[in-house]
DNA sequence: ATGGACATGTAATTTGTTACATGATTGC
DNA sequence: GCAATCATGTAACAAATTACATGTCCAT
């Protein structure tokens, strides 16, 4: 039981693609995780794709053929083999999960709110909330699509997740709302001429409490 | 009015710590943004803190001194300029919001979750779960350092967005769990040999089924 | 005076994107 | 025949991390 070698999760979610037994080109495989991977965790770019599926060979995790029949250029279709479905699931279990990683810009810019007028805080979320809607919809027709087949149960699951994720995501972005409102009329009360009531060096005894606090 | 330069949301978001008025050196910077900012969108290393400093500076959005005092040795502490003021908050109203990026190691799995055994998936979630109150345990203290100055009401907004998040992110995970079995049980049904029934050529008729659907 | 935490930075590397080139196929 | 789209790939670049070097302060 040789160790798995260390490739970053882009690599195994390529695998993990081939690891429905089909095979399939770079260009598959994008689209796919467009429709699929794409609402958690992946939407690549074309040339990523193709370049994780020449390590993948190397590593003698996939074979390729050049593909000829209806007469197509240079479709170069990929298969899995025993030893790369076996390192994949391996992966899947084995290795540790990482929490999350999250970039949401909407909360930076609420995160700096002071610099700007709440009315304009409050109209980019009401965005932030259609564009959820707008995403939602896009996924409720990509799981239609993929609802028949049975070999595609878990990754309808992950898309009964994403639906779950985007109504969540909306619902916690309708409370920012009167927050936002709150928090401007704190900072307006404590200092009515506009500017930053600040308190050189403050942030450093937080960060103190905060090391207290954990043992660190 | 002349156009703010295209850069990373990460630049944004060190400048948008000089917004608050205070000077700041690269180290604080990391600091602050691991125990606030890292909630929601960022948790930077050392090294970027230090180069996004550097081309501020050469943007004229901040300015640096050399810090003696109690005689630290190179100690370069950054301050925000007018220029680099006015340009954070232009940004952070008028750049357009991207969907949130988002990676998820744990449903990544479970969408491949046919090559391994449900118990272990289902375990995987569980632990999942223990990580989000973890890091909702860390957000409350961290939260609570931050709770007395008026100035810090808008990061404020932010950790209480946070705390949801993770609750919400529990609770999702929680229904997942039933999901996996009824996942497994459709898998085994249709195929009860554990090989998975594939449907060559399939996927890519759900792919005209999607295209056709939005009209692309 | 010495080990460890604090603090700053550079260099090398990896990851991932955008821009570009190019050929094949399809519909008009 | 010609334009649009499909499909594959390379090259250049940007973003971000890890590894490393180094100096300072503080407690013992």
């Amino acid at each position: 039981m040789s160790d798995l070698p260390e490739l970053p999760p882009t690599s195994w979610a390529v695998l993990g693609c081939l690891g429905f037994d089909e095979e399939l080109s770079g260009y598959d495989i994008k689209k796919w995780a467009d429709w699929s991977i794409g609402h958690f965790y992946w939407s690549p770019s074309f040339s990523q794709v193709y370049s994780e599926l020449k390590r993948l060979e190397k590593l003698g995790y996939a074979t390729s053929r050049q593909y000829r029949d209806t007469g197509v250029r240079g479709r170069r279709v990929y298969q899995i083999t025993d030893a790369g479905r076996e390192a994949v699931r391996r992966w899947a279990i084995e290795s540790a999960v990482e929490p999350p990683i999250l970039k949401h810009g909407v909360m930076l810019r609420i995160w700096m709110g002071h610099l700007n007028d709440p009315e304009q805080l409050k109209q980019m979320v009401k965005d932030y909330i259609a564009q959820m809607d707008a995403l939602n919809q896009q996924l409720v027709i990509d799981a239609g699509a993929a609802a028949e087949d049975p070999a595609w149960a878990f990754p309808r699951v992950t898309m009964n997740w994403a639906k779950r994720y985007y109504a969540a995501e909306r619902e916690l972005a309708e409370q920012l709302l009167a927050e936002i409102d709150e928090a401007h009329e704190t900072l307006i009360k404590s200092s009515p001429d506009g500017t930053l009531p600040v308190h050189p060096g403050h942030w450093r005894e937080v960060e103190a409490h905060v090391k207290g606090a954990t043992g660190t």
